[in-house]
DNA sequence: AATCTGTTGCGACAAAAGTCCCTGACAAAA
DNA sequence: TTTTGTCAGGGACTTTTGTCGCAACAGATT
């Protein structure tokens, strides 16, 4: 056995809603994966472009993301090690539905569609795991554009901050501290930079946050919810 | 064989993604569905509660949305004869994701999770179906994230008189004409009602679109699929 | 005809979001 | 050290979107 499938053998495990298939399913998929290597910055696929694969981040960080004509950005997704993308491409056999490019340099593994699709028909474990894992999605895009349509921007920073908070709590794996610049945090709420500047400050006025050196602390988890909620 | 597993089969058979399957597959559904009446404007279910099943518009249209504490609406998707509903839900076991309601008098069928749940572990060719139709799903949201974020309300009007227009030129079902009022487009597209009025009378200024008596048509699409892209 | 009800038209105004621009802080690279 | 680049802070202004209010109109019902 190759040292990559070990290695791939314990990437597949980490994703959760693989966890719990059978030994032989992870086999099989551990040997159609192919790692690759990407610069910070550089572009893993582009949208409408055909399918580029089922992907699974090993190490780094990964966006997945829109541009408008007009060059604002969408990130749909910020992903970490053990997340999965591309799902819905792979899923449908149509082209990939956006882009994806690293934030940081990263490791990822690829595996072809075909090989995906032969193993999920074969293994229903499997399909029921893709189902997972879309469903999920689905999720996430409802709670997105419920965002985008009835919130506030300073409701929708209100909760990625106790959304990162969360996240940073659990401090489970090997993540590092992951300041997000206030570019990327507009890129996420489909807002600019100055607004996210803006409300910022507005909550620190307000004293539900502080700041320590460029690091935002949460002061009021209660009154940010309230704000996270209305408005 | 009852009656209503007869015309159950014949709904199965109108959903594009169930049209494939084998006829055992479709024969079990039919006998799992469950017919109700709704009146227009009767909510269906309610998001956050446990997993009302699987939904099957059989006559009628409906609707899924979600509001905000103001009371703004958000249509997330607008249904009618043929089309699935609340698959995430019956996916994953969680509670439904959004609200849906009758908007006009309906006949649907419903079929409880569990009852999907077994046939799809026994039938891979359901699975699959299934996953077909969550990432078509998944692809809406995208588009509708990307509209929401990036596009300006004009534009966004544009895209759904687009579509619009493209859904009733196939005039392949029973359905009827089917006008849209300001505030229904106004809740599909994620803002009020005047705000559609305005874009309309500019569309009109500008010779994109004519009011044949309250009915919108469409007089120069090439420009108005610009309007649509940029903007 | 009279009266609902749901719809549209439109103007005035307010609030939210976006654009432009310039500053200084800081860190990495030369 | 200088230079370069990224990032944050913040002011002034514009545009877009949302709110309020009210009149008008059409279709259905009585």
């Amino acid at each position: 056995m190759a040292d990559s499938t070990v290695s791939a053998l314990g990437l597949l495990r980490q994703v959760p809603y693989f966890a719990s298939l059978p030994e032989h399913v992870l086999a099989a998929l551990a040997q159609a994966v192919r790692f690759r290597r990407y610069a910070r910055g550089q572009v893993i696929f582009l949208e409408r472009e055909p399918c580029a694969g089922f992907f699974i981040v090993a190490a780094g960080e990964v966006k997945i993301f829109k541009l408008s004509p007009q060059g604002r950005e969408q990130i749909l997704q910020h992903l970490g090690p053990g997340h999965t993308f591309n799902e819905v491409a792979v899923l449908d056999g149509g082209p990939n539905p956006a882009s994806a490019s690293a934030l940081t340099d990263a490791t990822l593994c690829c595996i072809r569609r075909e090989v995906i699709r032969q193993l999920a028909l074969a293994h229903p474990e499997l399909a029921w795991a893709l189902i997972e894992s879309l469903a999920q999605r689905a999720r996430h895009l409802v709670a997105m554009v419920e965002d985008l349509s009835l919130r506030s921007v300073k409701a929708r920073l209100a909760r990625l901050l106790l959304a990162e908070a969360e996240r940073a709590s659990q401090a489970d794996t090997l993540e590092r501290s992951h300041l997000i610049s206030q570019a990327e945090m507009a890129a996420r709420l489909g807002t600019v930079r100055e607004m996210i500047g803006r409300a910022l400050r507005d909550l620190a006025e307000e004293g539900l946050i502080t700041f320590d050196r460029h690091r935002i602390v949460i002061a009021d988890r209660n009154r940010l919810q309230e704000v996270a909620e209305l408005g």
